[in-house]
RNA sequence: GAGGGAGGGCGGGCAGCCGCCCCGAACCGGGGAGGAAAGUCCGGGCUCCACAGGGCAGGGUGCUGGAUAACGUCCAGUCGGGGAAACCCGAAGGAAAGUGCCACAGAAAACAAACCGCCGGACCUUCGGGUCCGGUAAGGGUGAAACGGUGAGGUAAGAGCUCACCAGCGGCUCGGGUGACCGGGCCGGCUUGGCAAACCCCACCCGGAGCAAGACCAAAUAGGGGAGCGUGACGAGGGCGGCCCGCCCCAGGCUCCCGGGUAGGUCGCUCGAGGCUCGGAGCAAUCUGAGUCCCAGAGGAAUGGUUGCCGCCCGUUCGCGGGCACAGAACCCGGCUUAUACCCCUCCCCCCUCC
RNA sequence: GGCCCUAUCGUCUAGCGGUUAGGACGGCGGCCUCUCACGCCGCAAGCUGGAGUUCGAUUCUCCAUAGGGUCA
């Protein structure tokens, strides 16, 4: 593992980078809905977790669609110290009334699904 | 003080905590969205493809001069239109090269012609007028648009038929201007509709595609070419031969090499028609000299999240609550167009009041 | 990111600068039938927005908007 664990940071190393990785995730049927969002999941053999976004046209221009991902990675990246050990690919979609949502929010839906992967 | 016109600036500020992307001998330092980054409507650089030259087709532009790498952009002017003015708007060449169109109405929509009329003559007449022939285009009415306008002479009635002035056209000419054009003089025939963002003519410009361009490296799998080794044992194919034997070719196997090329990776990728300061030329657009600075380069895509204070705006039960535009680089520049809260600055016009 | 295309009743579509903007399906009303369907008759409803050219624009030009296609 790493020997700087990271804290709050959100490097390279912990996201989906490739079109390939994203349709890998999004072929697999695991699933998690919330309020705002839907997690898409499926195992990987690197030792800590990835993260994906995708966030689609329907919500609106480029400005929104930016606004929406850095809440998301600013939500995600809180989480981090205790996301990073799960052996998990996950894609997470926002759904349609996400661009009015804060991040501490999302921040909130993204831990009822660590809490639910940590039962797992 | 009220209203209006032209142009420009800004695009919330400071601090704390936690982060992201790129660069650099790298737990530290440097840099990190816009005036439109947007739409992709033009123009150029760059790259690949095509190409002797010229023409045709197709597309674009269209007053003049200038600026520029180039432009459909900009600047200065000309003319036309709007406005009381400041000022604004204009795809603004050619309609006596040709073709076409001009609905409805109207007699007639561009060749000239004549419905109601007006006038003269002949004939008829129930004395109201009618028919025919000829002259005429002043008046009526239609239309978006009707073949110069006003006045006088002239006439049977009229008419550029004649004359004066005006408008317009053509030719010659003088002056000013680089030019578009402007101002003036003389002469002529007397008068010519609109539409070219209809076809078209004339002048000028344009090869095509686009960084998903393009260049390089290069798995796996399939297939291509070549070399070597080996098999050809039953049997099949081809060549030598009429047939057999025999020999050769071919086929399957293994090893190696070569080339194309997919995934993937690297480059292209940011120092540039560059920014700032001070000068010089020019009315200006712009050009230019010196000094100085390095200022995003990602690739599922960074430039943020959150908290506090201050500043505006709205609401307020005076505790506070909510909001702060339009909008997010993707090869790079020059323009155009569109979106844009609050605020600030400069100049100009007109009106009112006061000095 | 680049390059293209389209826009006409609710839907699918015609439309030579002057049209009452035409048709089909659907909708509504009526006739027919014991009733429904079929059939017949009738009605309503449309040129994406803004400028410009023209006497006149759905049509021509420019700008915008909204959809859609295509290239890895």
């Amino acid at each position: 593992m790493d020997p700087e664990r990271p804290r709050f940071g959100f490097p390279k190393r912990y996201r989906l980078l490739k079109r390939t990785q994203f349709l890998a995730v999004q072929a697999s049927p695991n699933r998690f809905v919330s309020k705002h969002l839907v997690f898409l999941f499926t195992e990987n053999s690197l030792g800590h977790v990835r993260v994906g976004f995708t966030v689609s046209k329907r919500h609106g221009k480029a400005v929104v669609r930016n606004g929406i991902k850095r809440r998301l990675r600013s939500a995600v990246r809180h989480l981090m110290p205790e996301l990073h050990e799960l052996n998990l690919d996950v894609v997470i979609i926002p759904r349609v009334g996400t661009a009015s949502r804060r991040s501490i929010e999302l921040q909130a839906e993204a831990e009822s699904f660590l809490q639910r992967m940590r039962r797992r």
